[in-house]
DNA sequence: GCCGGGAAATTGGTCCTACCAGATTGGTGG
DNA sequence: CCACCAATCTGGTAGGACCAATTTCCCGGC
């Protein structure tokens, strides 16, 4: 039998076994270690960690491919240059993780998510197939659900945005914008926990639907903007506040 | 002393090291391993591969940082939906290891940049402020000295790009460019190996520039437009060739 | 006192063995 | 035919042992 356990995905760090990439940033963020900082070695980490070399090494790689950490042969760990370089994942896995980010940064996340969708949905309108409205619609009854019995609404709304990101018909588009939702699932679960806004994101969903349809680009942009404006200023009441204090 | 050996940012799966991340995609691709599919046991790999399991896990844990693998406990190692999820980097890595990409995978890559670099260029116009035409024309010099002296543009290409995008004031956004020039690199590099090339970007640069400086959208935008349809039919030329290709 | 050189310590890179916990598998006995 | 248990296989982890290259430091010679 092929039983498929667990097919839900999570950003790069996430589980009990990448306890420790988190407990690496921490380490870095608590020291305030910059860009090109030195690291203790994988050794000592190892020992104040309380776990094997090898644990740390698996941290160490993870970090060394979002671009956060370099290895230098016969010298050690290093800090790479965080603003230069640096994943897009990287950054948003700080975001997941919970550490606090300032106003600045947050501004850049909802700047780029507003980029993101506004492009997307102009991709839409232009490009939109029958089986795109589809899966538009099949996101929209998804969403009809989760607000008939009460369920968080996080999903659907993920599902409806990738719908029309899927309607743009850029498959490497659609990934960067999974990304960032993937990163940022925590935080929309928290928006709709209050129950008060699931209704109004339906609402303004169903007229983005209905706005891509008629291929109406004006309209849809016009549409999607009011929508993320709610969601730019709820981030923006985030700032400076680590994610615990979002599920007590 | 603190010498610096080699500050040079490299993608994720460089180097000797990580020889075996290209030796896992190819194993992959080789087999026509598809999403869901499950790998050899880390066991066997280490085996098939002659190295160590050790080595084979911190591949492992790459591709999984990446999204493109995933670990199951006590089951094994499986091949991700790399439609749905997969960072933005798994997939310019593809392009980085030179594994060949239909003509549709390399439009998409093409319309991404474009629409990456208009918003950019957009951006820059409305917010750039002194210190940016600095910096714009900081790499403007780079591209004259490198028309003059013969060298490679690719570098002075990029530096004007990023520039460009340091204008636009979202350094979440810069990343994201930033991760496409580190992906595409080896390709700009040949690029420019057509020596004709490079004094037309160079032009198409300066023109840029003033319009920016200007803070004329639509001329810049348009110069933008311009500039990029010389490189999107370039990237054309290389459907389903392998990188090897670009250098004997 | 200064300088040179070599030994010792340190670093990441790799391999190996061993064990664990959970899942799967396969056979065995009811 | 089914229930049950043991063997097996999986990734996860710890720890030891090297290697090669670099750095550090002390000691001897000048």
């Amino acid at each position: 039998m092929k039983s498929v356990p667990k097919p839900e995905i999570v950003p790069a760090g996430e589980g009990e076994s990448s306890a420790l990439i988190k407990q690496l940033m921490g380490y870095v963020a608590e020291r305030r270690l910059r860009a090109g900082d030195r690291l203790p070695s994988e050794r000592d980490l190892a020992e104040q960690f309380g776990v094997g070399r090898n644990a740390i090494r698996e941290a160490v790689t993870s970090l060394q491919t979002l671009r956060l950490v370099e290895r230098r042969p016969n010298s050690g760990l290093y800090l790479l240059a965080e603003q230069e370089h640096g994943s897009l994942d990287a950054i948003l896995l700080h975001s997941d993780l919970g550490i606090p980010m300032n106003e600045e940064e947050v501004g850049e996340v909802v700047e780029l998510r507003r980029m993101l969708e506004m492009q997307a949905v102009t991709l839409a309108c232009e490009r939109h197939r029958p089986e795109h409205v589809a899966r538009l619609d099949a996101a929209l009854r998804l969403g009809a659900e989760a607000l008939a019995t009460g369920r968080n609404f996080a999903a659907a709304d993920e599902a409806f945005h990738l719908s029309v990101v899927d309607a743009a018909g850029n498959r490497l588009f659609r990934r960067l914008v999974n990304s960032f939702y993937l990163f940022t699932r925590k935080r929309r679960v928290h928006y709709f926990e209050n129950g008060e806004r699931a209704p109004l994101s339906h609402a303004q969903h169903m007229a983005l639907r209905d706005a891509i349809v008629a291929r109406d680009v004006a309209r849809a942009t016009a549409v999607m903007g009011g929508h993320l404006q709610a969601l730019g200023s709820y981030w923006l009441t985030l700032i400076g506040r680590p994610q615990k204090d979002m599920e007590p």
